[in-house]
DNA sequence: CTGTTAGCGCATTCAG
DNA sequence: CTGAATGCGCTAACAG
């Protein structure tokens, strides 16, 4: 039971393959009621399903997206992987989702595997270390939108969260101090968490505070553990903290509850990125939350503009979104 | 700044094009040092990518599995598609990820574009209500793994979780009664909710307890806080409950919370599908994890045995793994 | 070791 | 309205 090819249809149907393909493109103008029946009814038989390879190959057009998340296990990656899909689902495209686990060599790897796909467009959370390539592939003319993070004197737009409002948002409701901030590694040196810290330390010389660098703290998630207690050890030890993503939300709360801290009165926190349990710990936690939908829409709506106009309609590489702010009851004010 | 071709390639080194081709799929035997160097060279020059899709459409094999989840946001989705992402990418394959949102026209939409795509294989979580086409598909020798659902009378093998064993390992964890058992909608007789309600009523008949159909509830996410609402308004509220997946657990989460039910004493808990909250709820909860890695190891090693060499190994349709059973908290025993 | 030839399945002229 | 011819980019014999 091989497969039908479009040949066979047309035989099948006693047509020449030209209509059979016509048909298939609903251009039905051209040809008689009955062919018409005949090609439906060889279809059928046949189950001939059109080879959108070849099509592709003809008409140097896939219809798939390249996806490159940083790591598909992160809560915020998965959001916007359901965002794109659904965005993406409505115009035809497919995508086809790559992990690059933060490792600059297998982004690098996995942008020259999707390219040889013909993928016709990218959407990337850089590691922001093959700024190289990236060049390449704007030169080249090949649509791709960064999400997350952002890759300077690049011409590539990128979606990302307001990251210092949030920190202002996330100071601003806190009525004690001193304030630590804890974020995952900084070795790639990731927007997100570079601007979450520098928008922390605005948000304290905006308001007069001292900015001192042993209450910024980042790490492995592994070694969240030992900077806890680094930070608890302190001659004067945090009395509020932010949680600058799921993964050290996650191990502060692991830690807060090993060391029953009492939260908010020894300890008040704020975190970043709404989570299933945020609402229902004890206390519930103030939470910023990344309008995650939005931002895939926005990310997939810069890409088909570029993908059908050849270009952008705007040249602006940042899109700035708001931050949420939930307020529950791991803080005070 | 147009796209090279292998021709390109051939013109700018001076050699043939299936010399280039040899190039590429490193059949070096069949040429001079000095060739290989000029080719390497061009290729260089020119940016050249070798097209997938034309090598894909001569092979008659593209090297991507379409996967089909039944909602991407769910924890055990993500959990299986990361598992799957890495074992493919071991063998150089991608992935096409679509969301059928449970919805079998959507399902079947997939599962036809995704033939026309010409994937090599499915990975797909079933609606159940394709029959008529998962049946066409095996007849036309697709090879396709089922996962956390099973489908009768198919011959595709399924990678589940052995349902009875968690909900016998549940129960057994309990030292009250009665125990009430909650699961997501029924609507699809999807095959996990299904057998672990039964599986439940299994655990109680073997322990000569009366199984009470009143304490065996089902719904919509948004429809379970009236449902804890009618079991805890039952002349004997249950004492013991098991809430079958992430969904469940999460609403009945909220629901202790706002209710202030006391956490083992007024009622333990038992969740299936481990979550980043689990360890870090007061009290933790006793938890049934789905060994999610091995499945999705298996999943890929099942479709790659079909792939490779057409069939698979053994006439088994059933691959069932056992439960991980996370004593913590949420239950006395 | 290298070049020629012939498709893979489809879409697109361009004559009939 | 239909059919023949051509090419998308690459691979795979098969000669040389």
């Amino acid at each position: 039971m091989k497969k039908a090819t479009i040949a066979d249809v047309a035989k099948h149907a006693n047509v020449s393959k030209s209509t059979v393909s016509q048909y298939l493109n609903k251009r039905y103008e051209y040809m008689g009621e009955e062919t018409r029946k005949k090609i439906a009814e060889a279809i059928q038989e046949l189950h001939y399903r059109p080879n959108f390879m070849a099509r592709s190959l003809k008409q140097q057009s896939t219809f798939t997206i390249g996806v490159i998340v940083a790591n598909i296990i992160h809560s915020f990656s998965t959001k916007i992987i359901n965002g794109l899909e659904a965005e993406f689902d409505k115009k035809g495209f497919h995508m086809i989702i790559c992990n690059s686990a933060d490792e600059p060599s297998k982004e690098k790897k996995h942008i020259e595997t999707l390219l040889e796909r013909q993928v016709d467009g990218f959407v990337i959370f850089p590691t922001g270390k093959n700024e190289a390539l990236y060049r390449t592939l704007t030169m080249q003319n090949i649509p791709i939108v960064f999400i997350d993070r952002f890759i300077e004197k690049l011409e590539i737009p990128s979606v990302l969260l307001d990251n210092m409002k949030a920190m202002e948002m996330a100071v601003s409701s806190f009525n004690v101090h001193p304030l630590a901030v804890v974020t995952t590694s900084l070795d790639l040196q990731i927007t997100p968490r570079v601007e979450r810290l520098e928008g922390f330390r605005l948000a304290l010389q905006k308001r007069n505070m001292e900015v001192l660098e042993e209450y910024i703290r980042h790490g492995e998630t592994k070694e969240l553990p030992q900077i806890f207690d680094e930070l608890f050890s302190l001659a004067t030890p945090p009395k509020g903290m932010i949680a600058t993503n799921d993964r050290v939300s996650q191990e502060l709360m692991l830690y807060v509850k090993k060391h029953q801290i009492r939260v908010p009165d020894d300890l008040q926190i704020v975190v970043i990125d709404e989570m299933p349990y945020t609402e229902f710990m004890t206390p519930p936690l103030t939470t910023i939350e990344q309008p995650s939908d939005l931002m895939a829409k926005q990310a997939a709506a810069l890409l088909f503009e570029k993908i059908e106009m050849g270009t952008f309609k705007e040249m602006k590489n940042l899109y700035r979104f708001e931050p949420i702010f939930l307020k529950r009851d791991s803080t005070l004010l």
